[in-house]
DNA sequence: TTGTACGCGTTATCAC
DNA sequence: GTGATAACGCGTACAA
């Protein structure tokens, strides 16, 4: 195989112009049929191809689109990209996907890159908060739409996809008080991230709604993994009255407090109750089975990708500010269930 | 802001030629220092940043990687693209996924897209099998570096990496006779894809090796999920002569049948040992801790990624042929271990 | 050391 | 309906 055929080379085969090429093949009402069947039989016999790279840089547009995660390997993120790259797919745009590590300066990085790259759009689950969200604006100020989704930040020109984290922690506790519980734990991972405060929140109100006292020896702040959950749950049942049931924010610090929990010989649910965040594939396969907050990932990537497309195509320049919140769904499962 | 910045725009601010601009920036040694330092002044303070649409036009080289697997959000393939994006990244590539959902009319025309994208290269775990690999060939014939990965076809001209599912198989296999299982099954689900008839090659070795006799109704082809796995185990223990081991080629096979055995009181390890392949993460939550054989996903992706950089780096026009087979770690937990 | 001129492959704007 | 030409933004022989 030699170089890859241009419009010139099947322009030259038909002593015809790269202009007349180009229209015939683009489809431009002002050609003879004639010709264009003649371009087309050539285009195949030469095995021609666009070239997708001198299209996007004589249009401005490079049909990529940049997705930034913490790590691509993430059931949750990988399940959002799975949306975002069924949606965009179909309509002609490549997914180009990277991963920040929840490094700030590589974040930052990584999005000037992206924008460097001509890339059409960038859909963001960022690791800044709110204290260092400027640093970030600086960036993606002047450029390519953006959509921040799961973990966001707010500026008046950046359209958010979430889940209602508000509201999946509340159901989530009031499920447990309904369920009979009197003491509820709560695993909290961050403060000062939107999504796990909102979490937070829900939890609050759901138990002053209920009339049950606040106590913040059973709020936990922990990282999101097995051993700090263990050790968690540890610390809580130290307590001079510990808790009975526990609402944590991640699933994986919860998976930790089970196997405490049963190592210890405490019975779920007959005795404690849990509930966790995520709906990670593990907590079906529990025993018990795991009651978890789904956060619809394949969903949240599809709103995403769609938030995206309705703002390139409003081509009008004004800029559209959407904040799409989707529902949580508690998922009810064993370890929340108490026998009557 | 107006618009993006240019070479020539800052050639203006100085009056110099856009060509010198070039020069200064990509730190070409015939340049002054001091007309570089302008440049470099003026390029910050007009906010410049390279256009890398137009560097890739220009240069033919798209700095784009394009990644195909069946389904981003299945554990194994997210940490193989993890692995890629860690190794590309640094190295100044930029990853393009897509999915095939395991459709072969979608494979090939993801592929004929990214290489009409002019992507540097394609690293694909396919969904062609023997029967139908030349339609496949077509297509990857005359362009940019292909590495198949996990599932691979084998053409004279394309490297592979894989891990060693035949003594994965093996070891697996010859594990559960070390401790004591008699009559081992085993899941099977697809004869035609080579990873599979690996496995299920060295199972039967680590059989014959050891004198046990090979038992066809011990083996079952099954779709990888838990259902069907269910289903197997099944049919297995209704068996004249159940058997009392499994060896599973897939985790999620192999979890609907622990869960049958489990329903009907068949204790595991003490009647019954299994071991499962891919180490999903929720192997290691069950009760009992389900042994399998890791795949190493992400080294995986690593490697697949260095075999790719190898064969543009030696830009030699010589095809580097590689097969890259990275070792399957039987990782034994106590589905597997029997008291003694 | 710097400027001139051209090409990468395509599309769009003129003419004719 | 078709052709000539410019332009997208950049890099690079070749000249000076």
């Amino acid at each position: 195989m030699s170089k890859k055929a241009t419009i010139y080379d099947i322009a030259k085969e038909l002593n015809i112009t790269a202009a007349t090429v180009s229209r015939a093949l683009n489809n431009n009402p002002k050609i003879s049929e004639k010709t264009r069947d003649l371009v087309l039989a050539a285009a195949t016999k030469l095995n021609y191809k666009q070239n997708r790279l001198a299209v996007a840089l004589k249009s401005g547009k490079s049909n990529n689109v940049g997705v930034v995660v913490p790590f691509v390997n993430k059931n949750f993120f990988a399940s959002v990209i799975r949306g975002i790259e069924e949606e965009l797919y179909p309509k002609g745009f490549h997914v180009i996907i990277s991963q920040t590590y929840e490094e700030n300066d590589r974040e930052k990085k990584i999005i000037q890159n992206l924008i460097n790259a001509q890339v059409d759009g960038i859909l963001v689950s960022t690791s800044f908060t709110k204290e260092n969200k400027d640093q970030l604006h600086q960036v993606l100020k002047k450029s390519s739409p953006f959509v921040f989704f799961d973990r966001v930040l707010h500026f008046d020109d950046i359209s958010t996809v979430t889940i209602d984290d508000y509201q999946g922690g509340f159901d989530a506790t009031e499920h447990l008080i309904n369920q009979g519980c009197k003491r509820i734990a709560h695993f909290n991972v961050d403060q000062n991230i939107e999504l796990y405060n909102n979490r937070f929140k829900g939890y609050k109100d759901a138990l002053s709604k209920h009339g049950v006292a606040y106590n913040s020896d059973y709020v936990i702040t922990l990282k999101s993994d097995m051993e700090a959950g263990k050790q968690a749950a540890e610390k809580l049942m130290k307590l001079p009255l510990p808790p009975d049931a526990i609402f944590s924010s991640t699933d994986n610090g919860l998976l930790g407090a089970v196997k405490y929990l049963q190592s210890i010989a405490v019975r779920i649910p007959e005795d404690f109750c849990v509930v966790g965040f995520s709906n990670e594939p593990f907590t079906q396969f529990l025993e018990p089975s795991i009651s978890s907050v789904d956060q619809s990932p394949v969903e949240m990537g599809k709103m995403a990708a769609k938030v995206f497309l309705d703002q390139i195509e409003s081509n009008q320049n004004v800029k559209i500010h959407k904040d799409v919140v989707l529902p949580a769904k508690l998922i009810i499962r064993e370890s929340s269930i108490k026998h009557k």
